[in-house]
DNA sequence: GCAAAAGTGTTAACTGTACACCCATGA
DNA sequence: TCATGGGTGTACAGTTAACACTTTTGC
């Protein structure tokens, strides 16, 4: 894909605009979201943490830079991401260990940036986070345990996460946040952990059921110490065909 | 609010972020949009119809760029405007018409540019449209007539317009697309416009007045060959309060 | 046997939807 | 008197929300 660009004349990376990547994962407890740390040398003193995000270059598409800045700093391939929008406050440089950061590492540190921010959901058990580029590490973080980031990440944190609640309202949500097989109580668990509120088991179950997007797998849990519940998986097709048409009464 | 950033230094217009605006009207009949003409020369075989919008400085944010952009291109001032999202495909320039503007305009019309997209409604008796800038008019068109736009504006219209249907389902809408005073009519007609589908009469009323934003006046419509109506006004705290709460049961 | 989560139905309140007639006015 | 939109109520179906007990397993 990328390609078809480089035939193009290439511009090199624009030192305005910036993509930021906010990638969700589901460990049953509750909701994490990948964080890189970066700064300058390897004194912890200087070091922050951050959303994976980068420049853009001039001839690639916001979306195919998100990608690409995401690979280039964790190791996370062909992930699907979404839009979340635009920031772009000029004084989002407000911390000193941020303006030291840039002047390392940026060949214009004072520009103006806008960053525009993109989601995603995996299942954190198939992820292989590598560190690389500026990234000296990257980790999954309780998004509850988060109180700082470097430059706007916070805000962009916050907006994506509301993002994200308003999305299991209106799509089917869980593909990406589960492994292949799963119980109903753990999806139910996803709900409450990203909505941040009980739900009632029999309720839940009516409607999620009734979406009929599951299929009853006969293997049950094993080792649990309580009564072992059936696996589902989701059936796909009608997965998908909800996520396109999507519905407006997932409200608990 | 422009003032306190024109103490720090002006670094002038950013060739990479523009932003643009999408303001819809409704006039009872259909829905509207602000449209400007720019060409190079004043032969319309070079005009070009677009959404208003442009770079931004350096030193100004997002918003209050959108703002200014408006007000500089077609005199409407102080419209609150939300943020629908960045375009910015490095091949959005397709158009021979549009490259040659850009050239006849731009320090750097070769420069990538993402745009940051706005919407907002208005009621269109209260606006002066006024053409300045490289405005050569301003004017409403309606939103069904509009086959083509400069750039990618085609697109921004059509993901606002996607971003207005699903506000109604969301929030109270009307104060912004009616004047003052109206009839429950009206108000109808402005959601049927929008959603572009009928609903029925005593439902929507039904569902309208259980939202509890409307104050029934005295008077009525004068001079209509039909039972004249009641004029509404909207109940301005309790809109506002369901602005900021939300619904999410308006569907029809 | 105890702790822990699985699994399962009913009821009452509310919400959505479909539907038809008379009214007040201007032309 | 006709055309036009204003204004009104009901019944049925479907959805939400609240609520409690038995089952199966590991320890």
């Amino acid at each position: 894909m990328n390609r078809a660009y480089n035939h193009t004349k290439n511009k090199g990376l624009n030192p305005n605009i910036s993509v930021d990547c906010v990638i969700f994962g589901f460990d049953f407890e509750k909701l994490n979201v990948v964080t890189i740390r970066r700064g300058t040398g390897n004194g912890s003193e200087l070091m922050r943490t951050a959303l994976p995000g980068d420049l853009i270059y001039d001839n690639e598409n916001l979306d195919m830079a998100a990608e690409r800045v995401l690979e280039e700093l964790t190791g996370l391939k062909d992930v699907y991401l979404e839009q979340v929008g635009a920031f772009g406050d000029p004084n989002r440089v407000r911390n000193k260990k941020d303006e030291k950061w840039l002047k390392s590492i940026r060949e214009q540190p004072e520009a103006r940036v806008v960053t525009i921010a993109y989601y995603s959901l995996l299942p954190m058990e198939k992820c292989q986070l590598l560190a690389s580029s500026f990234a000296k590490s990257v980790q999954w973080e309780a998004v509850a345990d988060i109180k700082d980031l470097a430059f706007d990440h916070l805000e962009i944190l916050k907006t994506s996460l509301d993002k994200l609640k308003n999305k299991l309202a209106h799509q089917p949500v869980g593909v990406n946040l589960l492994p292949e097989k799963f119980t109903l109580g753990q999806l139910q668990k996803m709900y409450e952990t990203i909505l941040d509120k009980k739900i009632d088991k029999r309720n839940f179950r009516r409607k999620i059921q009734k979406l009929d997007i599951l299929t009853l797998l006969d293997e049950k849990q094993t080792g649990v110490p309580h009564k072992p519940s059936h696996y589902v998986k989701f059936n796909d097709k009608k997965y998908r065909e909800l996520s396109e048409t999507g519905f407006d009464n997932f409200g608990f």
